[in-house]
DNA sequence: TATCGTTATATGATATAACACAAATTCACT
DNA sequence: AGTGAATTTGTGTTATATCATATAACGATA
């Protein structure tokens, strides 16, 4: 046999246009780099990313399906305004959510993923200590993910990622304000511990509070942005 | 001001290709009418409605993000293989879903929507003596939604929504068969005087028991079909 | 016969053009 | 200047053509 291919990396397969496209307005509208409310259409967005409009039409409505984005009657495509209801709304769920995936992960969970887990957990506090919010965003994730990974509930898992893509447009505003970091860090260490113990209900009642703290961070932050709107 | 304008309902806006072949689609899914992991092409399915691939295509993605449709990392598109692992976890989904979704509605809902609720039940159980199913189908799910709606949690009902077309698959399987409705029947009783009283833990339990029920014969459906297929 | 290159076909991805409808704008006429 | 009709523009929708790639069928050579 000729061993030399055996060397070889596959090639990577490139993302299609519409995927591209896709990640891009999903950045975009989480990073909140849209303003509330704004109409996206179809040629403004393929005009703007010098693609045609069949991938952008395609990502567009995606996002919209998934709740990203607003999808109204007659088919045009909005950036969702960030309401108190549906902060507490969505708060509500993921509690639900995110509370089944870690009732069912503490049980299948390997020793060695806690650890990973744990380890996560250090570097977001040198993160947070440093200032890298942006790091700290992506470490949280995986934090959080790691656990819900472990349930091994594939869809669930997805649903949860929906919440957070649809929270997530307005992550950005509580960093670092509101103190919600130091509180949340705390937290993650009642999580680890629990996990370590593997305590369900200690799990998902300290995720519980985790994502409760977010959500106050949030509401006050909009509440104070009305406010400031009000001028 | 011209008055005999305003008691004129306005013209339906006819649905786009796009959404009756999503439709249809989802008729089709939901009904059986294809074989588990049958594969939808965008040629084939575009050419059996007469349509183009744009309508076709938008379609096919759309029900793959509700995940109605299963979208494989090469873009094509299959018919989800009912397996049991997948019920096992869509059904306590629904639970932590439902569940939530009622303990909402228990103090919002309003004594004309529980007596309308209350009457649906009637109606399910006359459609049920009768053997009409498919008026079963459709009256079982406005007597569930219809709790859900009270919540005005309007991305709740959505994800909602999302569990019970994934499952509705194979809803069909267990009608008339395993004696899940006679069952469900009696359930759906409890969820009613449940609703009456407005006790929440109640009604949560009732109708975590009405969908446990269902799951549980719809598993032994399943289980039933893969002896079928050994032979 | 087995292997491998070639060709044909199927399919997804993308761009472009055309269509339909609605809103905005322009323009003519009073 | 005001009003109403005509036109333009913007936008979503759909069809079609083209491209790239994967798979299958074919065939030739060793």
């Amino acid at each position: 046999m000729a061993t030399a291919l055996e060397g070889l990396t596959p090639i990577g397969r490139s993302e299609t246009l519409a995927q591209m496209v896709r990640s891009q307005l999903k950045e975009a509208v989480m990073a909140g780099r849209f303003s509330p409310g704004e109409k996206l259409t179809i040629r403004g967005v393929a005009s703007a990313l010098n693609v045609s409009l069949t991938p952008t039409r395609e990502a567009l409505y995606n996002l919209a399906s998934e709740r990203v984005l607003e999808l109204r009657p007659d088919g045009s495509v909005y950036v969702p305004e960030v309401t108190e209801e549906r902060v507490i709304e969505l708060t509500k769920i993921r509690v639900a959510l995110e509370g089944l995936a870690s009732r069912e992960a503490v049980d299948k969970i390997s020793d060695a993923e806690i650890t990973r887990i744990a380890a996560l957990n250090n570097e977001i506090v040198k993160a947070d200590a440093k200032g890298e919010y942006s790091k700290l965003f992506s470490l949280n994730w995986q934090f959080h993910f790691g656990i819900y990974q472990a349930s091994g509930m594939q869809q669930l898992v997805r649903m949860i990622e929906g919440c957070w893509m649809m929270s997530g447009s307005y992550l950005n505003v509580i960093y670092p304000k509101y103190g919600e970091v130091s509180d949340g860090i705390s937290n993650h260490l009642q999580i680890v511990r629990a996990l370590q113990k593997r305590d369900g209900e200690r799990l998902a009642s300290a995720l519980n509070m985790d994502i409760n703290l977010a959500a106050d961070a949030l509401l006050s932050a909009i509440q104070h942005e009305d406010l400031y709107k009000r001028h």
